[in-house]
RNA sequence: GCCCAGAUGGCGGAAUCGGUAGACGCGCUGGUCUCAAACACCAGUGGCCGCGAGGCUGUGCCGGUUCGACCCCGGCUCUGGGUACCA
């Protein structure tokens, strides 16, 4: 009988799903185990291979885990708000939430096919109403919450009006003054900042929503621009953040993306006196290198500085308000390539350096960045190469602090040396003087500790449609939470998904947008938000009382493995982590952290494959002939070429252009160039799971994918093995027939048997426990090819092979199964347990056939001749045992430790 | 520039603790089956020398530690990823 994958794998999809076999409960007698995929957004080009890369370690990972007896939450949903859909609506007039359904559908589709084992009634979208009224509510619990300094943890905003009411700061305020002072402390508050704004999209966008000035999503040039905006409070979080990654099972250059996005360093605030004509003020700067106070030569504001007008000197005031005007009209894009290019104009005025006295002029120049610190700068050229640079462009003096260093030519950053030039530093290493400066300060009250966090609050709005509606409308201009009754407060049919004229938000244009006469907030949250506690919902996502059900929350508690991309490590992985903080803080949640071990699966490229024209022709010359002619490269579909072979009666039907083409072969075949590129639809480079699937069947598909490297590599779709992969599952199909007739024989196992089954066993335990999955496809080869050879046919080695197997092939191995008589699904059967005896070659309860190599340990002789050693290990009576006089061919010899033998 | 990861046959990749490098798969070569092709099966396959037994050489480059190094240490080169005037 033939391996007839489509017939059983339709067969077992529809069994699983009929009887509901993935379905968990959240109370059980076995142990919890928690598998998560980060959910995709639902595309309109459908699932290609790359996908379900990580899909399929999962779904292993979680089937093992179920045949070790353990309750496995492994669910799956969609992350449906997000900017494609509403592009789309933009062009098409077609509702967002039509196209998002549609699409989720096809995606259901394609990965029903794969037969992934999750438990669909566990679905979530963040684009329900149902979901995201949990979206709602944790947006409104940040915006009555505040984060206290001294107990490191949110509370509610009452205790801070307690505060400022025993302190005398609030009975005596109007309720607008009030409602602006609490919005300072709020974890969600209304701001103004400088953002990332992108005309193209028409929205602000997040620092992790950019990337090299242009928007992530689309490649959109963006500008920064002062909005009042709401914002997410991370930054409060920004320590607690960096504790808890040391506690993380993630990857170290994960964890150290984190800690570079949180960018923490210690350092000092002092304040330098700076006068304006018959004006003074005290501006205070941050510096890391408190020490080099005594080389500070100048200083530097951002542009944006709130100090730059009341710094200006009435002289300079032209100068400085043209290149104000300059900076203001660059683009990020532009500001980062112009990189390193010095400018900047005086201001006019002079600080004291508060160490020696001297004035030293005040300028201001792009490279000091108003986000960072004070938006203020002390120079120190000498030991500074940006502060250097500029120092030489503007000719400022450079004052060297370290014995023996050359600042001719550039600067010396490096902190390490012996101090000069510094008064009571002198003679101090740099790693001595810079505690003793600050403490210096701090004690002339010039200054004090202080530590900076690169991390930014997150910008919550976006100027969009399709995405969550905030629960806060405007009294009098005073923003008020809708009580938690009305959510979810649904998002409203709008007549067109683009702005107003007026350059208002798509929201603008519902009718009727407001809460009891007042108007409610026109921008909507942005993508992240869904996907921020959507792990703490799949336990409990039908609850209508609360986001996660106490007792439910602990009994999962967190996510035990997250599968996903690396893209997602400056975003959505802070963002989670933030969130989950908060909710903990409030008590809703058991666990400070929300994923414990993370793997990032690698990115699977495409393959792309090229024809080439002969110009002005339709003659397309295979690729070892191309050189001859002048020609031009052509992306042709994958799909149409095998083995970079054209099929050349698809590659005319494939566009009409091709109808008439004439091919030059080269020994009959047109062969096609190739290169890896990204999977994308232009480059005719995408391979579809469901091709794959139709061809070759799931179980192929999932152990190829497995077997084709290392899960967290990237790698390029490449279908040369897959036939090995089909190849394997063949032969073991073959195993259990003979002929056409289903035949297992009820013989006791052969040492030999089970030592290939055990070897099989413990390899794929350690291997998947290990994420390594690529070996494990490399030991189910060896194990069946071992055991064809021995022509076994016997329960006692199928049973349990089947079951090992049925991670990565479920669909083979439940037709197996329930031929080998069993009614049960495969699913909650035992893993077989791993017996090492039946393995190992000198274990002496089992001792099997000895030929190869052993290690031993035994007394060594004085010298190494091989008479010698070989007398010692023939003296070993342990050892000499195994060998049964069999003549020993080679000897490697450490003194005293291991031997290795070879017979 | 800074931080992180990596480099192994024609290709994807193994090597769990420092112990026979190249498992497994692809590809290729030869063979069996077939009228033929496909499928399947068997044998070979890092390089060099040799009819052969076998020998030499070999994990990006240079050096070190060790009886022994893909693995540990020092210095480079290249590739991939992150980040970028963060004071």
């Amino acid at each position: 009988m033939d391996y007839n994958f489509q017939e059983i794998e339709k067969k077992w999809q529809a069994y699983w799903a009929e009887h509901h076999t993935f379905e968990t409960k959240n109370n059980s007698d076995k142990p919890k185990y928690y598998v998560l995929d980060m959910f995709p957004y639902p595309s309109g080009a459908g699932l290609h291979v790359g996908h379900p890369l990580g899909y399929i370690a999962s779904d292993i990972y979680s089937r093992y885990k179920r045949l070790k007896g353990f309750n496995v939450l492994h669910p799956m949903g969609y992350d449906a708000f997000g900017l494609p859909a509403e592009q789309y609506a933009i062009q098409t007039g077609q509702h967002p939430a039509v196209t998002t359904a549609k699409n989720i559908s096809r995606y259901r589709q394609q990965m029903d096919r794969i037969g992934f084992s999750y438990d669909w009634s566990r679905e979530v979208r963040t684009c329900d109403p149902s979901y995201y009224k949990w979206t709602q509510w944790a947006f409104l619990k940040m915006f009555q919450h505040w984060y206290n300094p001294q107990t490191q943890k949110a509370e509610p905003i009452e205790t801070l009006v307690e505060k400022f009411r025993k302190e005398g700061k609030w009975d005596n305020l109007s309720e607008k003054e009030q409602a602006d002072l609490l919005m300072n402390y709020r974890i969600a508050y209304l701001g103004e900042t400088a953002v990332n704004w992108c005309p193209a999209l028409g929205t602000v966008l997040a620092n992790d929503e950019v990337k090299e000035g242009l928007s992530v999503r689309g490649g959109f040039p963006v500008e920064q621009k002062k909005m009042r905006q709401w914002q997410l409070r991370v930054s409060a979080y920004a320590e607690r953040l960096l504790e808890g990654l040391d506690e993380l099972d993630w990857t170290d250059s994960l964890k150290e993306m984190q800690r570079n996005w949180i960018g923490k360093s210690q350092g000092a605030e002092v304040v330098f006196h700076v006068v304006n004509g018959d004006k003074e003020y005290d501006v205070t700067i941050f510096t890391t290198r408190a020490d080099t106070l005594f080389g500070v030569t100048f200083m530097v504001l951002a542009p944006e500085s709130e100090w730059v007008e009341k710094l200006t000197s009435p002289q300079q005031k032209q100068t400085v308000e043209e290149y104000l005007a300059a900076a203001k009209k660059k683009t990020e894009r532009e500001r980062i390539a112009e990189t390193r290019k010095v400018t900047g104009v005086f201001s006019g005025s002079y600080g004291i350096n508060p160490v020696t006295g001297e004035k030293v002029p005040v300028w201001i120049s792009e490279y000091v960045l108003a986000g960072y610190g004070t938006g203020a700068i002390m120079a120190v050229p000498a030991h500074d190469s940006r502060d250097y640079a500029f120092a030489r462009t503007f000719n400022l003096p450079v004052v060297p602090l370290i014995e023996g260093c050359d600042v001719s030519n550039e600067s010396f950053d490096a902190k390490e040396g012996i101090m000069t030039n510094s008064g009571f530093l002198n003679g101090m290493t740099v790693k001595e003087a810079i505690p003793a400066a600050i403490e210096y300060v701090e004690k002339m009250g010039i200054g004090h500790r202080k530590v900076n966090y690169r991390l930014r609050d997150a910008i919550f709005s976006r100027q969009r449609y399709w995405g969550e509606p905030f629960p806060i409308c405007y009294k009098d201009g005073i923003a008020t939470a809708l009580p938690f009754e009305e959510l979810p407060l649904e998002l409203p049919e709008v007549d067109k998904f683009l702005p107003t004229e007026s350059g208002e938000p798509p929201l603008a244009r519902a009718k009727g947008w407001e809460y009891k006469g007042y108007p409610i907030e026109r921008s909507t949250m942005p993508g992240f938000a869904g996907s921020s506690a959507y792990y703490l919902r799949y336990m409990d996502p039908k609850n209508d009382e609360a986001l996660v059900d106490k007792d439910v929350n602990a009994y999962w508690r967190n996510v035990d493995l997250y599968i996903g991309g690396t893209e997602h490590a400056t975003g959505h992985l802070i963002y989670s982590r933030f969130w989950n903080k908060f909710l903990y803080d409030l008590g809703y949640v058991c666990e400070q952290e929300p994923f414990k071990k993370l793997i990032n699966q690698g990115m699977i490229q495409g393959r792309s494959n090229f024809v080439y024209r002969i110009k002005n022709t339709n003659t397309f010359v295979s690729l070892g002939l191309k050189d001859k002619y002048d020609t031009t490269e052509i992306h042709v579909d994958v799909n149409i070429v095998h083995n970079d072979r054209l099929d050349l009666e698809a590659f005319r039907r494939w566009m009409p252009d091709f109808a008439t083409a004439e091919f030059i072969l080269e020994d009959g075949e047109y062969i096609c160039g190739a290169a890896v590129e990204k999977m994308s639809k232009s480059m005719f480079n995408v391979v579809n799971p469901d091709m794959v699937c139709e061809r070759y069947g799931a179980d192929t598909l999932r152990m190829y994918e497995m077997f084709l490297g290392p899960l967290e590599q990237s790698k390029p779709w490449d279908t040369k093995g897959i036939d090995g992969v089909h190849r394997f599952l063949r032969k073991l199909w073959k195993m259990f027939f003979d002929g056409d007739t289903f035949s297992v024989s009820e013989e006791k196992a052969t040492p030999q048997e089970l030592k290939a089954l055990h070897k099989l066993i413990g390899k794929a335990q350690s291997d998947i426990e290990n994420f390594s999955f690529n070996t494990t496809v490399s030991a189910f080869m060896i194990a069946v090819g071992d055991l064809s050879d021995l022509k076994c046919n016997k329960r006692e080695i199928l049973e349990p092979l089947v079951i090992v197997l049925s991670p990565y092939a479920p669909h083979i191995a439940e037709e197996l199964w329930s031929l080998l008589g069993h009614e049960e699904t495969i699913t909650y059967a035992r893993f077989p347990e791993y017996v090492e005896a039946y393995t190992v070659e000198n274990n002496v309860t089992y001792p099997v056939q000895f030929n190869g190599k052993m290690k031993f340990t035994v007394d060594m002789p004085k010298s190494y001749s091989r008479e010698e050693v070989e007398a010692a290990i023939r003296a070993d009576a342990g050892t000499a045992k195994y060998l049964q006089g069999a003549a020993i061919k080679k000897v490697i010899v450490v003194p005293g430790k291991i031997i290795n033998i070879v017979c």
